[in-house]
DNA sequence: GTCTATATTGAGATAGAC
DNA sequence: GTCTATCTCAATATAGAC
């Protein structure tokens, strides 16, 4: 068998796909075990629960999130661009890490019960003040409209942008460069063609 | 104590508030007992399971919102006016019975599992097959881009609707009618200034 | 129609041998 | 580092008295 770091990323890689497709709470230790190759006692040698577990996604995948983000603002681009930017990163990002990323978007329910929120709260809040302050630096700048609140549009787009990069069935093949293009299409010019 | 009518409602009410606020599986048939004011072995006195109460709340959604949006069509809009009537009709529906709702937009992968998800969707096609029609019109008649794939705007949009009219925290207390202009707009006509 | 009591199942986690 | 064996707890559901 393979040595430690080994294992611990089979295992990893394998409850993410487990709680991706199933749910976290309908995922048990035995079928993590089960798709690592081990039993379910030899798991919590590795981690001391299964919560340890969800939290190694999500922490590492928050990071990631950041860093990219902050590549983005570093880039200096004016409001527009700088949203189509976000939506494309976060788009390629939900490519690569496609069950970590419907962990993020679909499990916070899961994390609050299990008291594990407080321990990705802070990247949470990170990655939306991001967001944020684009919309109003646009809005500022006359670029983005002043009749709606910019959490409003914040969660619009944000709920669009990780919904639409859930992979799997249903969303046609796009790559993430089609699903940016579109999705910015959308909410910045609109859906009607004001022929 | 009332009599049987009232007791199923009652069981039923109580059971979609907590189903709604933490999660169908996190809902012990001992809680819903609880809040209806009987012990959980009562419950099967007019309840096959678990499960049944689910799908009686589920299906009471789906025939109220299946109706109203056939008043929507009957009204014979152009499909911009159309879409906003969709919008508000299911933000409206969103806040008389914000619970059902969250189970029809949160709990997809539990109606999954528990082989529930057969007896709603046929009134979830039905959905579907409205707000498509919808949009499809638009974009034959030029109202709506040809260059975005209608099937991901459908999805886009619903998302928006379904998400922000979740009620609770983070809406900031808008009414349907200001959620309903405000991703109307923001989905016709774009977030963009266009100065 | 509701109660008491309990059957049954499945889960996360632990102890200690190897 | 993994296995075997098991503890403990909590959940749905049932049986039968009242």
């Amino acid at each position: 068998m393979p040595d430690t770091q080994d294992r611990r990323e089979l295992i990893v890689a394998a409850s993410a796909e487990l709680f991706a497709r199933k749910g976290i709470r309908s995922t048990t230790v035995r079928e993590i075990a089960d798709a690592a190759g081990i039993l379910s006692g030899s798991l919590y040698h590795h981690f001391a629960s299964k919560d340890d577990i969800v939290q190694e996604i999500l922490l590492g995948f928050l990071d990631a999130l950041t860093s990219r983000y902050a590549a983005v603002l570093d880039a200096g681009m004016d409001p527009a661009q700088a949203l189509r930017a976000l939506v494309l990163t976060s788009l390629q990002l939900a490519k690569e890490r496609p069950d970590a990323t419907a962990l993020y978007q679909n499990e916070l329910r899961y994390l609050r019960e299990s008291q594990l929120f407080k321990e990705v709260e802070a990247g949470a809040v990170q990655v939306q003040r991001v967001w944020l302050d684009v919309i109003e630096r646009g809005v500022a700048a006359g670029d983005f409209r002043a009749d709606i609140d910019p959490r409003l549009f914040h969660r619009l787009i944000r709920d669009a942008v990780w919904l639409s990069g859930r992979g799997r069935r249903g969303d046609g093949g796009y790559s993430a460069e089609q699903l940016a293009d579109a999705i910015s299409a959308i909410f910045l010019d609109g859906y009607a063609t004001h022929a």
